[in-house]
DNA sequence: TAGTATTTTGACCGGTTGGTAAAGATTGCA
DNA sequence: TGCAATCTTTACCAACCGGTCAAAATACTA
């Protein structure tokens, strides 16, 4: 019989070990040669099994990529979710990219899925889009609104503000490669991440404008 | 006898006509599908002709996307290259990232197809990123060093400055449908791109932190 | 307008890909 | 231990894909 009938609970031991390192192989694959650009037979090997093995567990290319958006959309959403409307803005808002960075350096597969998705205009998530991410964006737009009024943040929009944090963040994980090319020589190892988040919160904070008299 | 033999110089009309037609109708289709995710066929017939004939101009997909690349590389640093080092600093920065997010908004295309690239780890531009890239980068972050030592521009690591400025513009073109998911209804056709304009000139400048007292 | 060079097409090929069928191996349990 | 359910493999298919070939159509030029 077909395993797990999608509604049925997960049944075996093997079963869930199996899905899980099928996960697991078809991030690595898919985030790192893009959906199309991937063959189950790749997937299947870095997961240790054939490929109709494989296909015992799921029914096809795409229900791996389902599965594994679908796990997804909700680890990316929680730094957002952090934001605290009774927290400092500045602090809060520093917070919030130090989350996203530390994200960008440890899960950069899982950003990187994202972004070959978004790129490709989102199909199999634009419903989450609009419905979940819109919805969340929303709410803490106007927490950040409520700072502004309060003169506890400069007036600025708010929805461009959360872009720009995603943009910069993100932007360690996606552009990987071409942040190390142009920065060289990897003496440092991941230095880079822990220069980028001084940088940001600088930026976002006082700006580039130089503080005091000369 | 094979069309154009690379250093030939380009001789008919309608092979300058439809090798500008076949870079074109490819532009459009790897940068929505991803190069991988596209095939020669759906180039050829973006570009209204059939498969042989398209490969009479070009000797393989590689070959249109090299061109394609080639091609895109120059465009892309052109904004950077602006940056004057004898310009008032803020300026200057929020002249480079007026142009970035310009070409957003109208090249979003080449955006993409950049962006596809460099998250499948840039296989076939590495020597450039590495070449021409990282000497205009270095080169620009010592102009920005000296700006910082006169005092002009508060201080912060140039590269990550940079890094910054490609990050938020360039989201613009490459996660634009998540950004006009989240904003939601598109009354306003590209308003997004002046309203991103508008907060970056303010990012990359004063910053968040509130001015004047209470 | 004849003849040559260029352009276009249809038919085809070998390799790959997503997916299936069915039989064999293994596991868990009465 | 025996047996059914679960798991794995081998062999296979039809569709697709990048690319070739040779012949037909068109464009250029003397």
């Amino acid at each position: 019989m077909r395993a797990r009938a999608a509604n049925t609970q997960r049944r075996t031991r093997i079963q869930q070990e199996n899905e899980d390192r099928i996960l697991e192989a078809a991030l690595e694959v898919f985030s790192a040669r893009g959906f199309r650009g991937s063959t189950i037979d790749q997937v299947a090997k870095a997961a240790g099994m054939s490929k109709p093995n494989l296909l015992y567990y799921f029914r096809s290319k795409d229900a791996i990529h389902h599965r594994l958006i679908e796990r997804l959309l909700d680890t990316w959403l929680d730094p957002l979710r952090g934001l605290d409307p009774d927290g400092d803005p500045i602090a809060e808002i520093h917070g919030y990219i130090r989350r996203k960075i530390e994200m960008a350096r440890e899960l950069p597969r899982e950003s990187r899925l994202f972004a070959n998705e978004i790129l490709q205009g989102a199909p199999r998530i634009m419903d989450e889009l609009q419905g979940q991410l819109k919805k969340l964006v929303d709410e803490k737009a106007a927490v950040i609104r409520i700072w502004q009024n309060q003169g506890k943040l400069a007036k600025c929009d708010p929805w461009h503000l959360i872009f720009s944090i995603w943009a910069t963040t993100q932007h360690y994980a996606d552009f990987d490669v071409q942040v190390r090319a142009v920065l060289g020589d990897p003496r440092y190892g991941e230095q880079r991440f822990d220069d980028a988040a001084r940088f940001l919160e600088l930026l976002f904070s006082d700006g580039l404008r130089p503080r005091v008299g000369k």
